[in-house]
DNA sequence: GTCTATATTTTGATAGAC
DNA sequence: GTCTATCAAAATATAGAC
């Protein structure tokens, strides 16, 4: 293990930050303050506010999207497939709880790298719905509304990241498996 | 109806905004354009921008604990209860998109009515915690980690408003039984 | 009810000394 | 790598004319 760089501290330090207030309620100096700094200090390792929040959001939208590749590419049926998406967010959202914040609640605050941003999270949707869709036409799954499928999945899985932190009783494996089950059975006895 | 007064107005127009940039992101002035009025002229009909952000949130959440309370002494079971809040939750919702947006986002950027804000939140879901429990018992739903079940559930119907207004072919009663029987039933054939 | 003008603070960011 | 000093822009809000 590298040690952290400064500018990465400075990273972490941030999203933590944006997790608690959002992007644009949190001020340079508040980062600063928080890193122990002067404000101009931070200018000697990040070039601007805005390319904190780039490196943040970026790094996990393409994590995602690699990890959605190789769920596509495993040759497995809807169920497995949902499955290995449930632990790929479990996994993503507890090594990067902060950044989560941000993906999910500050990418609109993205300039040049948010039509980037957006099509990642479009192309994701659309192979999650593909994934549905095939489970659908396999009688994998009930034929019931694809889209409402994946918005109550999809937005369970999104904010794991508020939730993962509170019961850290609950290891990570166990998460991922009583989620299927609740997500995938159901909850009616 | 009642015509909308101009503070109301303000209000819902500031919602919108919220709901698309964040409370912290939109300024006094972003609001008066949008209104077609300059930002000075706001302050003849609101009180400060903080005060518009409680008027939405409060509103709100007031509404949720009172749905919660009539459906806690309506006296059914663990399930209909559930599909209760389904309906409550798509209904409030739908009728106050934008606002739903504020509830969810911002509420930390609240100042006086913060604690009030919280403390119905954590009742809210209280009650939500112990009609699940009460169904364990009753050996109605399956007996899985509370938690996971309430999170799950709760979470999608918070993010309702990021969803419904996409897909208008669909109607809210119609949701309504989607989601409940997606919710309870699960998508597992 | 809206305007212009303005007060006061706060913001992101830079220059240059150490 | 951090500091002090500072800039220029933008923020919330008020006063007073119409």
């Amino acid at each position: 293990m590298k040690p952290e760089t400064r500018q990465q501290e400075i990273i972490r330090v941030a999203a933590k930050l944006f997790k608690e207030k959002g992007y644009s309620a949190v001020t340079m100096r508040d980062l600063a303050k928080e890193m122990g700094i002067k404000a101009s200090s931070l200018y000697n390792h990040i070039s601007s506010k805005q390319d904190i929040l780039n490196t943040i959001i970026i790094a996990l939208a393409e994590e995602f999207t690699d990890g959605m590749r190789r769920i596509q590419s495993s040759n497995t049926n809807c169920i497995t497939k949902l499955k290995q998406i449930i632990e790929l967010h479990v996994k993503i959202s507890s090594q990067n709880i902060y950044g989560m914040a941000s993906l999910n609640n500050d990418w609109m605050h993205l300039q040049d790298q948010r039509d980037y941003y957006q099509k990642l999270r479009i192309d994701y949707e659309n192979d999650f719905r593909a994934i549905l869709k095939q489970g659908i036409d396999a009688n994998e799954i009930v034929n019931s509304n694809p889209e409402v499928m994946m918005f109550s999945i999809l937005t369970t899985l999104r904010s794991l990241y508020v939730w993962i932190p509170k019961k850290e009783d609950i290891n990570l494996s166990e998460l991922s498996n009583t989620l299927n089950q609740i997500l995938i059975e159901g909850i009616n006895k």
